[in-house]
DNA sequence: CTGGTTATTTGACAAATGTCAAAGGTTTTC
DNA sequence: GAAAACCTTTGACATTTGTCAAATAACCAG
């Protein structure tokens, strides 16, 4: 299972076999039972979690608001962008939607590890440019659609999270209201 | 000029002198007119463009309307993260709002540094994470909150955009329309 | 300074979305 | 299999925001 993580991630950036034995070090598998935390409130984002298998939503409150952030799921990536640079406690959550096996990588080892391997920091370069890709295609799919359009866009790229999900959390998501999102099915 | 910047960059993550020379190959400098563009539509972005001073606005066109995606002040940075890391042209221009003086650093020669070196290496993944934070805090302001508050928010934040850029731009870049900024301000 | 241009405000009304409440559906649990 | 808990839909109405058009205000060039 972490072999095959390890392809994935170095699928992204070559790595030497040195280099992938140590990363190996810093790589963990832990379960999480439906409705327990992979992320807890407050606690520090000190690892990029990767769901093997499962689902995961990660969400956090705002004016007494429970507001999805972001769902993922299998063979996807998730972690509190704020909390993982800034070191700082995470208010976003990260809850299993269902009984997952989840992938660790480890931010203190592996940061230190891209200190001293090119190959590594490449690696990152290369996750984190990503992320900021998905980041502003996000923004820029939500500041400029009616809640129609953006249902649509997620109906396409994202099929399976309406089928895993309640309409409460596609809503939050969308930055919507649950009855909103219910008429708009009804028009569909 | 270019050692001020050299200094503002490496303040991100210390960087040998050694490798402060070589980055230094890959940098220079220009003028661009008011009304003139940094990164035109369907160019590749090719550099991380610093705006020594002056001010620029990144747009893009969606439908038919001119959409601000965001405002870079004096000092500070800009670039198509997608353009730049897909290597695909622009979607997003950046046009110069005041007679500026632009620094660029060029990614071919950046990019191949940091593939030699750790230091370098470093200050890439620090300056993605930041922008990765920005992007991140900016999905989070428009997703959810009022018009009003994304103002207020906005207000607070960059004041000095506010003195520089027309309402219609600063609507777009809110994710309204001219006349509803226009009444918020009233309210105030 | 003055006419022309552009930017901003205002008004009237339409459309989209939110809020609150209630009614149906589903699922879970015992 | 029935009660409870939870999820989704629907209705009525309020609020926010958008659209179009016109009126002001600010800015610029000659």
């Amino acid at each position: 299972m972490v072999e095959a993580y390890l392809d994935r991630l170095t699928h992204f950036s070559p790595v030497s076999e040195k280099s992938r034995d140590l990363l190996k070090k810093h790589i963990y598998t832990g379960k999480v039972a439906k409705g327990d935390f992979i992320l807890k409130y407050q606690e520090a984002c000190n690892a990029i979690y990767f769901i093997e298998s499962g689902f995961a939503r990660q969400y956090y409150f705002k004016n007494g608001k429970d507001i999805t952030e972001w769902f993922a799921g299998e063979q996807e990536f998730c972690f509190s962008i704020s909390s993982y640079f800034k070191n700082t406690p995470s208010n976003l959550m990260i809850e299993a939607l269902e009984d997952s096996t989840v992938i660790y990588l480890d931010k203190k080892g592996f940061t230190s590890l891209t200190k001293t391997h090119l190959d590594l920091a490449q690696l990152a370069i290369t996750m984190f440019s990503r992320s900021l890709i998905f980041s502003q295609e996000r923004t820029e799919s939500i500041l400029f659609q009616s809640a129609k359009d953006c249902y649509l866009n997620l109906l396409k790229k994202q099929p399976h999270i309406l089928q895993q999900v309640s309409l409460a959390h596609i809503a939050s998501f969308l930055g919507i209201t649950q009855e909103t999102l219910s008429r708009i099915r009804a028009k569909i």
